[in-house]
DNA sequence: CGTTCAACCTGGGCGC
DNA sequence: TGCGCCCAGGTTGAAC
């Protein structure tokens, strides 16, 4: 679920909890797998209480939230958090979701937050994830590098040039659709945003990246820039099982803007003609194949 | 290089 | 009503 935009509309819905300290850690037993949390929740708990959140920032699909430690009480915990700068990386693939308010369900884990609270200051900072397919992960920074750096991720899909764009991809073989998928390439685009971006940029999914001119390249790449700054603008997308939600538990808006993704079978907006699903991958690709050319 | 499959999970929708 | 199946915004590693 969570691509580009609904990542950084998570990233700014949890930003008035910037500045504020975690008091407490809440993880209900039983509920997390090692895979979705590490270090396991007791030695997670111990090391993120106390600790003040500095800064939220982003990369692609993931958010990498930078704690610093404060008044550790013994001098064993301050040592051993004055030598690791902590990163808690959040991915929530699928399902997950960072809140500020109440979760559809019970959360996975609740970090109560205190401090200086003004007015308007959150409480609480939520993880839900449904599917328990999400990862939250306590780091330093060589872990931040490995699960964040370059070597794992590709330039931001915000932020990269559209000569990067073409010197990452250009060469591929592979279908344009497969292509824009893979994040070490290039990071923040998923399956709903690909399908979008394609449409709007009239380039059948299916084409060879060796077989696009620069000109449909530089097209892509400011239509892939337009799409993803009118769904963050919109605070994401919802789809029918209402999964996704911003951080007050709202649901997005830029679903109602969809041209092709979920819409096989439906006649395509520009021109009348069926929405076709293929499957790319082992991923539903969505396209018109009227408007979409090679 | 590239593709393909399975795995990690829950839950909604559909046909019978 | 219920069962079995397919589907889903993602990532990873193994096998070919």
């Amino acid at each position: 679920m969570p691509e580009l935009p609904e990542v950084e509309t998570m990233r700014r819905g949890i930003a008035p909890a910037v500045g504020m300290r975690i008091d407490r850690v809440e993880i209900p037993r039983g509920r997390l797998r090692p895979l979705l949390i590490e270090p396991a929740p007791p030695q997670f708990a111990s090391h993120v209480r106390g600790s003040v959140l500095e800064a939220a920032e982003r990369f692609g699909k993931r958010l990498a939230l930078r704690l610093r430690a404060t008044d550790a009480k013994s001098s064993r915990a301050r040592l051993a958090t004055a030598a690791t700068p902590r990163w808690l990386v959040v991915e929530p693939r699928m399902t997950g979701l960072l809140l500020v308010a109440e979760p559809p369900t019970q959360e996975h884990v609740r970090l109560r937050l205190g401090g200086e609270s003004p007015a308007g200051r959150p409480a609480e900072l939520l993880f839900w994830d449904r599917r328990g397919l999400g990862t939250l992960r306590l780091v330093d920074a060589d872990g931040l590098a490995r699960l964040c750096g370059e070597d794992r991720l590709g330039p931001d899909a915000l932020e990269i040039s559209a000569a990067e764009l073409i010197t990452r991809l250009g060469g591929s073989a592979r279908a344009v659709k497969v292509a824009l998928l893979d994040q070490k390439a290039l990071a923040g685009v998923g399956n709903l945003y690909a399908a979008e971006i394609l449409f709007r940029a009239g380039i059948d999914p299916r084409t060879r990246c060796s077989r696009l001119s620069r000109p449909r390249w530089r097209r892509l790449h400011a239509v892939m820039q337009e799409v993803l700054a009118e769904a963050i603008e919109l605070e994401g997308s919802t789809l029918s099982d209402a999964t996704y939600r911003t951080a007050l538990n709202e649901p997005g808006r830029y679903q109602a803007r969809h041209q092709v993704y979920g819409r096989a079978g439906q006649p395509c907006q520009v021109c009348g003609t069926d929405v076709t699903r293929i499957v790319q991958a082992q991923r539903s690709t969505f396209f018109c194949r009227a408007c979409q050319v090679r």
